[in-house]
DNA sequence: TCGGCCTGATACCTCCTGGATATCAGGGAG
DNA sequence: CTCCCTGATATCCAGGAGGTATCAGGCCGA
């Protein structure tokens, strides 16, 4: 019992398109024989005429109209499944999922996910806005594909991640045009001990936070400390005169009429920015994603392969 | 360049689904060498491997997933399809388009058309009511694909149609309860021709009124005659006193209270119902209505076969 | 650390079957 | 009636799908 085959169907479909055996034997680049014979197979395993022979051609029956349509489209689809797989393995179908920290979208992300979405049409990018260490969890447990932290991930499953660095930031002050320091537009380490500040909420484990923890260890406790959710409300609850607020050098774009940016010396580095993903994960959607990150922040590219590369 | 086959989602759908080349070649009733091969040959045609071999097995990689979800609906595409086209030979998937008298709507195709669409379900009926002129000029325009009429089509194109007659009538009076001849139950045709009467209107050739033509040829243009569209109506108006009305007899049992059915001697035989369609119409869906009709009418099988046989 | 074993890949052979050539049969059109 | 164009049939050939034997590599357990 011969089982249809893809050919049995193109044959079948080039015969009801010239309407002629020989025709389309001939367009099907075989001779005219074997195209009846196996047109003959198909008809036979079917058990229906598809055509009806004339003197003058050959014409679809009924059932061969039908079976026509249905062989036309299954060609067609076996064409989009090819292109579906090889769009797949480049990394241009599919979804990726990201968990990302909040000042990732001032900076690094609008021009880098634009990009990736011209470069990737198909993928469908799905955004959670995580914590550091939410987005570590998240990503041992299979929730999402990608994570922008900051930082090394930490915590149960950190050793099946890998991560690459994207972006330094430093610690930059912001504070009202009326502060006394204003007009300087630089803040020592040793004055911010002695002012007023806004800080990132220390919920979650804010890296920005643990890492200004031991600078501000012994910092006076009467003076008054205010928390904010996002950066957005830390400049403007220090645009009302709370203190000086305290961000990372990214959100520098972000500084207001009305507000006075404040360099801080000495430098105080952050935890650097991270794309973090499971290191197991063969997912091509990931590594078409950091193939668009290496193009778009000049300099990461070598590092970002010598990191994937440690793991392979 | 080897093209793709089924045979080939086939193979990869089974490694897919048992994640391991040996026990897929045995499932596919094939060893595993030429399974290796077939798979490596689908990779090779997308650019794309599908899967990965691990030690202790085959996975599907992302592209893989991709492509055997396409393949499987593919292969179920297939059985589908060849399964249609076995339906649509056998008349029991497409659209049927009829062109009806109204009279078929009283005794004939109630039944019929039930028994039809229990044994044929997958089939569309579409049901448009016209004028055996009117039917015959649709068929051979294409616009239906069978006809209920009476009598034999005629007029242009009506030699490329075929007919079975599938009900013989005769003319039957019908009046009120209050009708002198009410209470004989018969009326002669001689007496007809001196009553009042309510025909058919002769708009479109109603096959009815050009039988009666000749019958009534010499009566007296004095008396009332009264023209209605369907026997509905004519039963109405020969009960309200117009006169008697003239049906064929198949409305028999549309008689209602209040009016008396009238036998007409001798008996003026209506021409037949008949079935048409088109003679080159190879349409396994009118063979298939034609088939039911056979068994549905006991007696006009044979004759049925007789009249397509002619044809073939 | 090493051998056994299970995995899939490779080499080579066989034979099925799809395709080519030659020819036949039937139905219109002239 | 005859020619020609249609598709079907007969027969042969060769590519390739499938089989057998064997290899290579990774895990596991001793």
């Amino acid at each position: 019992m011969p089982t249809m085959e893809l050919r049995h169907l193109r044959y079948v479909v080039a015969v009801a398109e010239h309407r002629h055996v020989g025709r389309a034997a001939r367009a099907l680049g075989i001779a005219q024989p074997p195209l009846s014979r196996q047109v003959a197979a198909v008809e036979e395993e079917l058990g229906t005429r598809l055509f009806e022979r004339t003197g003058r051609g050959t014409i679809p029956t009924v059932a061969g109209e039908v079976f026509v349509a249905h062989a036309r489209r299954i060609l067609e689809q076996v064409d989009v499944g090819a292109e579906d797989a090889r769009r797949a393995a480049r990394g241009q179908s599919g979804t990726l999922r990201l968990g990302i920290i909040g000042s990732a979208l001032i900076e690094l992300l609008p021009g880098l996910l634009a990009r990736f979405r011209t470069t990737h049409p198909g993928v469908g990018v799905g955004c959670r806005e995580l914590s550091s260490a939410q987005s570590t969890a998240a990503l041992v447990a299979g929730e999402i594909d990608l994570a922008v932290c900051r930082g090394m991930p930490r915590g149960p499953g950190a050793e099946r991640l890998q991560a690459v660095a994207v972006g330094h930031d430093q610690l930059v002050g912001i504070c009202s045009r009326a502060h006394p320091l204003a007009a300087r537009g630089v803040i020592t380490v040793d004055q911010l001990r002695r002012q007023p500040l806004v800080l990132t909420t220390s919920d979650d484990e804010p890296s920005t936070v643990t890492a200004l923890a031991e600078l501000l260890a012994d910092r006076d406790a009467t003076l008054s400390t205010t928390h904010a959710r996002d950066v957005h409300t830390i400049i403007g609850l220090a645009a009302c005169g709370f203190g000086v607020g305290l961000l990372p050098s990214c959100a520098r774009g972000l500084v207001r009429p009305g507000t006075a940016l404040l360099e801080v010396e000495p430098v105080v580095p952050l935890p650097d920015l991270c794309l973090v993903h499971r290191a197991e994960t063969d997912s091509p959607v990931v590594d078409a994603f950091l193939a668009v990150t290496a193009e778009h922040c000049p300099g990461v590219g070598s590092r970002l392969r010598a990191v994937r590369g440690r793991a392979g």
